[in-house]
DNA sequence: CAGTGGTCTAGACCACTGG
DNA sequence: CAGTGGTCTAGACCACTGG
């Protein structure tokens, strides 16, 4: 059986979307124009646009038009998201460019955490990711050598700590803050941000079966992330 | 303006759900029969019908009929922290100030996020909570009359509106965002923090099983709130 | 004003389900 | 088989938006 015509139609616009020939806020057809184009009545071409509506990937007005939403990243909470598979599953370009990689001493506070002694050695990195060029995530990292032994020796450009990290010790919990922060000239600098912009600071400390994995303090600009969940009542 | 035909059909169906005169598992009027008993064509009546379906309230399958969802479970577990009883739980004293409570006309995002129609009215409301007289919490809420019917009548300084809200329709689903934002002086204000202090903003909207409930955005001086989280791998 | 989306009609043909 | 929902047409009138 052929393929409903409204169902044509909405992905001949979702493939427009996707290869940024229309771009959040542009206008896309009317329900006139896309019945003309597609040889459909209007009721037809309205369904297309309605759907994709209440999917989210459109904004309709009445007496305006409709248009292409705009598509804020989100993400879930529950979930250990990988950054590069966010991204790329957005359809977009990850890019990381790594800033620090270096073995140092463990100060008061990181080895508390790690529960590691005080000055002992530790990983540290720093990485920025980028969404089609631009910073969407500023992510250090103090990793415990023992569950990543040649962490200094990754190409964090082409795989994330986050992932050569959970290859290798399976995570089996993690705390989680999340808050909103300014941050320093510095970071601010390579996220390519105001100083004053607010940014969502998650802080997240990672275990795998034997002994916690490591810390990571990651930064988003407000203004091009959110963090996002669905919650349902189970049984 | 009068309400649209398929509106009235979901009202008339939903009633008669709510009263129990039609169970889960019961098979509801088909298309046809509606169109009859209602005077519409049959696109009219399969609006309704549609409609219903895709908010879970009906099952619908070809060549069988239109059924009543299952109930989904009742539980409580979705208990979406409340924030007095947070604070109590650290010892400290909880206190809310009301700034406003009133009936308003929904805007057009207000309208859409709670699937009504604009101009419909809701319920509109803000207060304050503080810990220790210092402002932690700055609580939004337009609430759908649908759900909460004598909404305007509580009295939010001794009981929180989540708690009524949870109350009286138990809570299925919630869809929650986070930010980091800075917010506007009114609410600066209120909340005693300086213009430019990073926000932790929580959007969260609810369900319960007859539909969405309320929309709440809450907003945290970054420098007096974290949320966390603890997680745990499955299986 | 012309153009947009929102609602609605009275038909049609189809795929699917149970008896 | 008769009845169900799924798709679609070619019209109609309306409320709303911008110019």
């Amino acid at each position: 059986m052929s393929k409903a015509r409204f169902a044509v139609i909405k992905e001949h616009i979702i493939r427009r979307i996707e290869q940024h020939q229309w771009q959040a806020g542009d206008r896309v057809p009317s329900e006139n124009n896309l019945a003309t184009e597609f040889s459909v009545s209007r009721m037809t071409a309205r369904r297309a646009l309605q759907e994709l509506g209440e999917e989210g990937i459109l904004v309709r007005t009445q007496g305006l038009g409709s248009f292409v939403a705009d598509a804020r990243p989100r993400s879930s909470i529950l979930e250990i998201h990988s950054i590069d598979k966010e991204i790329r599953d957005r359809g977009h370009v990850h890019k990381a460019r790594l800033l620090q990689l270096a073995e140092v001493k463990a100060g008061r506070t990181t080895a508390l955490m790690l529960g590691l002694d005080k000055g002992s050695p530790v990983y540290h990195s720093i990485v920025v990711h980028h969404e089609n060029d631009i910073p969407l995530q500023y992510e250090e990292r103090f990793v415990n050598p023992r569950f990543g032994p040649d962490y200094l020796q990754q190409d964090f450009t082409h795989i994330t700590p986050s992932s050569y990290l959970s290859r290798i010790s399976p995570l089996t919990e993690a705390d989680q803050t999340v808050e909103a922060v300014t941050v320093s000239d510095a970071v601010a600098q390579v996220l390519d941000i105001d100083i004053n912009e607010p940014c969502l600071k998650v802080s997240r400390r990672t275990w795998c079966q034997q002994g916690i994995v490591n810390i990571a303090n990651l930064y988003y600009p407000g203004s091009r992330y959110r963090l996002g969940g669905h919650l349902t009542a189970e049984v």
